[in-house]
DNA sequence: ATGAAAGCGCTAACAT
DNA sequence: ATGTTAGCGCTTTCAT
């Protein structure tokens, strides 16, 4: 039985003897409908395998609720993760989900947002986009029915609700804590891409490095992780930072930078943490497993967008916060990456 | 300046002071309108912030061209790296795609299916679902509008064109590697969710060992990585092997297996590969880096997303391979996991 | 080169 | 409890 268009809801209305409104009243509030002409329009649609055209539904309601999501790298577990949290609160609650990747180019994100107003979306949310995009963002909401909220990206002006750690305060804890353990002589390695989060981690190691009189500029290397990925681009900052000298600790922006730069230390013959002490940031899945496993500042990813989600789709703003900052709590792990040498 | 409403094709005509049908032209192609009333439309477009109704569109076009996929797992690279051939494929011809998840549920996946429908969207790619689905897929083909391919997943019948490579011999290959390599006791810790690829690679791994008798059926673990994760997973089969026995190789069907068990090797002072070789399957990003680093098979992902495109678009199927089959090429990458000791 | 009008499939207000 | 009907925003003949 070949169907050659699908069916519409006239049809159902025709096989199942009623009016198409009946078959809507049937479909979209069970008990305004006698259980009898119920049951006759539910056995047409089963016959007719009809499914309702949700392009007709949503011109006809003009209003649809649905999240889009804007993250510069899919591919990127720790966005990943954010996505995931916010994924499981739709599906708990029923909204599609349209996520979309910018790639940390306006023009990018532009032709996104572009094509999520087209299908009506109404609610956007930023994972970790760049600070320039704050002019695409007012736009948006010049339409009352929009609304935005971020995660890992931090709003100055207070309008929008954001979610983040404390990325200075871990940053500089983490810093502290190699100082703490002995080390003299440690390098940062960070990625690229200067987006506020990154800023403040690094705000916070120099302040760390500075306040117990071990900062130099040089000590901070900036990975080539736009042209290289991650893994490659810790793999060379190491390899460069040899090439100068061994220092006693390292700490990377990152637990990918941190992998690609573990791989350097290996290769010669430079042991983990006995000669070089290590740590990470994002505390990925892996980190637990390497060997020897790596240090990292955990952030709650999943939670941060179970928390996004809720902004986002809180039309009546119950949850406040100063600033519109929603500060979650960061979670420092030590593992075997870091020598314990107290003093 | 705050809209309430969204701008209209009207309020783009009544501004520009054309009609709406002109409107329609001057965004849809543009050579048919004279330059003088076309900047006036493109003005107004400008002013008022317009974005067509991409409900609408597609409801009067009645058809609609877009892609949605189905991958059991969207937080597994390897079917992200299939969706990113697919997604790179989407944004070079301009074609939406939509992405669900199905958990290995055959409920869920009906339901995204159902929703895809909803959107009308008319190409599904299948990236890895289980082989229950055919009836569902036979379903989504009673309508002639609508275009399925398989990426990594067979279909024996051979009407639904699919992406694999050779799990078969690839696996056969990499043991049999081990092998000649001088292996005689070897394990093999494969994924619990028997999918015909993963079956596939058991068959090869098993007819390998055979033929050099050393097969056992205890030689063959089945890691729970359903319940734990694939990490940790590995991280108890290789557990329970080495509460029996230390073998002198061992072979996963994953990477992520792979570094799960890698790990419970070095707590317990073995080494790879002077003690025990290892190798892997997929080649994630990682295995690069992992010390000492890890043998795998490469499969050409995002080569199988960029052609599975192609097939699911083709309206004049182009393209042809015996049974629907397209078996792409698989590497043997032999990296420092395994001892080379011939013979 | 441009305008007028019909209709895609659905829902909601109103009528019965 | 169910049917009738108007109209969401757009494209596309068909006129002009």
């Amino acid at each position: 039985m070949k169907e050659n268009k699908p069916a519409t809801i006239k049809d159902v209305a025709l096989l199942a003897g009623v009016a198409p409104s009946t078959v809507s009243l049937v479909l979209n509030s069970s008990d305004k409908v006698r259980k009898e002409t119920r049951d006759k329009v539910l056995d047409a649609v089963k016959k007719l395998n009809y499914v309702p055209n949700n392009f007709a539904v949503s011109l006809r309601q003009s209003h649809y609720i649905c999240l889009g999501v804007l993250v510069p790298d899919l591919y990127n577990s720790f966005y990943l993760e954010i996505v995931k949290g916010l994924r499981d609160r739709c599906n708990e609650t029923g909204y599609p989900i349209y996520v979309s990747e910018t790639k940390n180019s306006l023009a990018e994100e532009e032709r996104q947002i572009s094509y999520l107003r087209s299908i009506k979306v109404n609610c956007f949310v930023f994972i970790g986009t760049g600070d320039d995009d704050t002019q695409l963002v007012q736009n948006l909401l010049m339409n009352p029915n929009n609304h935005v909220a971020y995660a890992d990206k931090y709003d100055e002006t207070g309008t929008i609700p954001h979610v983040v750690i404390d990325n200075y305060r871990s940053a500089y804890d983490a810093m502290t804590c190699l100082i703490q353990n002995g080390c003299e002589n440690v390098y940062y390695v960070t990625q690229k891409v200067m987006s506020a989060p990154v800023q403040k981690r690094m705000d916070g190691v120099i302040d760390a490095m500075k306040q117990h009189g071990i900062y130099s500029e040089n000590k901070i290397v900036v990975a080539n992780d736009v042209l290289l990925g991650k893994l490659e681009a810790g793999y060379y900052a190491m390899t460069s930072i040899l090439s100068k000298e061994v220092p006693d600790g390292v700490m990377a922006s990152s637990d990918y930078l941190a992998i690609g730069m573990k791989r350097v230390l290996s290769e010669r013959g430079l042991r983990i943490p006995q000669d070089v002490s290590m740590i990470g940031f994002d505390n990925i899945d892996i980190s637990r497993y390497t060997v020897p496993s790596l240090s990292t500042v955990n952030q709650p990813r999943e939670q941060m967008g179970r928390l996004t989600f809720s902004l986002v789709t809180d039309r009546d703003a119950t949850y406040t916060a100063a600033n519109n900052r929603f500060v979650l709590q960061h979670d420092f792990i030590i593992r075997e990456s870091i020598r314990s040498q107290k003093g």
